[in-house]
DNA sequence: AATATTAATCGTATATTTGCGATGAACAAT
DNA sequence: ATTGTTCATCGCAAATATACGATTAATATT
């Protein structure tokens, strides 16, 4: 991508918030981290039963949440288990609220 | 883009949340969005200021927000006058809400 | 040792996103 | 009528994302 001249930086907290965003702007991935919120850990074969997609596609998405920071992969040969980073949920879950706080609903 | 072969959709609110969140995934978005929420209204000029990117690319930034339905511009020729749109603003800020409902923090 | 299970990764195809400059459209001011 | 201002849109290039099937790796079971 070719990237701007001045070669800006976005602030810390920015980049954070677009980052945990741009992880949660796939329909697959909300419902993986609902179903993990809800249960606290999973194994990927339980989301193949509940997601309409390959399963080389969702361990693509598992990754993507990986990388995102909001879960975490246990190995535990053959399976894995999944959980919800509470860390960086923490961090999410004050960052979005801290975006809406201004509530325009009266 | 492939699809999946069982033609499937997801839920309504899933779908919802996944692209406003998809529309959060970017920080020049963000900042947008927080600038429009700090102040309720600007006009596109102001935020070539804030923002290190071209004209062309910021408005493009602000189409897709108001696609997302985040944002409502009025035409203001030759000025456009951009606002948050309060209604969705406060279904994200619900959705949102929900999805972090679960706190793990202690 | 051979087989089965689970999940990551590779290779590939296609779609979408991000960015820019150039152009066009809408109106205000001269 | 001409010029200036503001913003959207077009055309293009490069990067990323989404999806699949095939393969590989790691281990448990037979």
């Amino acid at each position: 991508m070719k990237r701007s001249a001045k070669d800006f930086d976005y602030s810390k907290e920015t980049e954070q918030l677009a980052k945990f965003a741009k992880a949660l702007g796939h329909p697959a991935r909300i419902i993986i981290l609902k179903h993990l919120s809800n249960q606290s850990c999973c194994f990927t074969g339980d989301l193949l039963d509940v997601l309409p997609l390959a399963q080389s596609t969702v361990s693509q998405h598992l990754k993507e949440l990986k990388e995102a920071g909001l879960i975490i992969g246990e190995v535990n040969p053959p399976k894995v288990k999944y959980c919800i980073n509470t860390k960086n949920w923490g961090i999410a879950q004050q960052l979005f609220a801290t975006l809406f706080k201004e509530d325009f609903s009266k």
